[in-house]
DNA sequence: TTATATGCAAACTATTTGCAATGGT
DNA sequence: ACCATTGCAAATAGTTTGCATATAA
């Protein structure tokens, strides 16, 4: 067994989930990828490695995944109306270029604000997102 | 004619928008609104006020108006699949109650952080958005 | 063996589009 | 008068659901 699907293998027991050759090929994908994937990128890779993996699959897959904290949903908000996942391992945000659509993860700037915040406004805080748009290096070329 | 219509008018006038009655409509919604609206939500309030505007309509303005820079359009990542619009008076972020929903505005605390970034990563940074959930203190009750 | 997950097809929600009619300038 | 905007209906995209079958434990 390769070293990849031994781990989805051990995260998925270690979750008590069932263990399913479909939440293995979803979550392998999430971890190999080192940007959120939408549902429908996700079928594409896996359509192409044979398995005839169904989207409604990966979909219900993906919602349970996230009820269960192992990954991440959220939107772009910009220009595409699908959602993104990913694998939750570490706290973090994302920088996108939008011109290419490229993600890159960031750390995390708002540890002290956040304190600060709940003093201020009495929200007991849980999370917090950011999302930050400009344009790559690569895409800067004739300077919109 | 009412204060805030004038005003409706004066500021699509000024972007050299041309002015119909379901522009002004849906602009004065926004506008008095002091939180970010759905589509669906404006058609509500507008259907209610006799007008028999479409939702179509309403998209195509919103769409139009976000292009000019009059509006903003995001999503709210959790829960909700809509899009929601604001009326762009300065830059701001959200603080967003995951149990009642409400939207509160807050200051934006990313200027600082941004330029060192750009140096950081070669990106050219051209927006930003920062989504913070919590309880507010009416749904701090119970304390889940 | 039995509850859970999947395949499949159909439903649903939010949004977009084409086209003829209407309305602003 | 002319072109932009609207109404209307139909299309689309992304996601969800119901039900029979297959599969993990």
């Amino acid at each position: 067994m390769s070293e990849i699907k031994n781990q989805t293998k051990k995260i998925l027991q270690s979750q008590g989930i069932r263990i399913t050759s479909q939440r293995q090929l979803i979550l392998q994908e999430l971890i190999k990828s080192l940007k959120p994937l939408s549902a429908a990128e996700i079928h594409r890779i896996l359509i192409k490695q044979d398995s005839g993996i169904r989207l409604s699959t990966i979909y219900r897959n993906l919602k349970f995944f996230s009820s269960r904290g192992l990954i991440r949903e959220f939107n772009l908000d910009r220009s595409r109306k699908e959602k993104f996942y990913e694998f939750i391992e570490s706290h973090h945000h994302h920088l996108i270029c939008t011109s290419c659509g490229e993600i890159k993860c960031l750390g995390c700037p708002l540890e002290d604000y956040e304190s600060e915040l709940a003093e201020r406004t009495g929200y007991q805080i849980k999370d917090h997102n950011i999302k930050i748009y400009g344009l790559c290096p690569e895409c800067q070329t004739g300077d919109i």
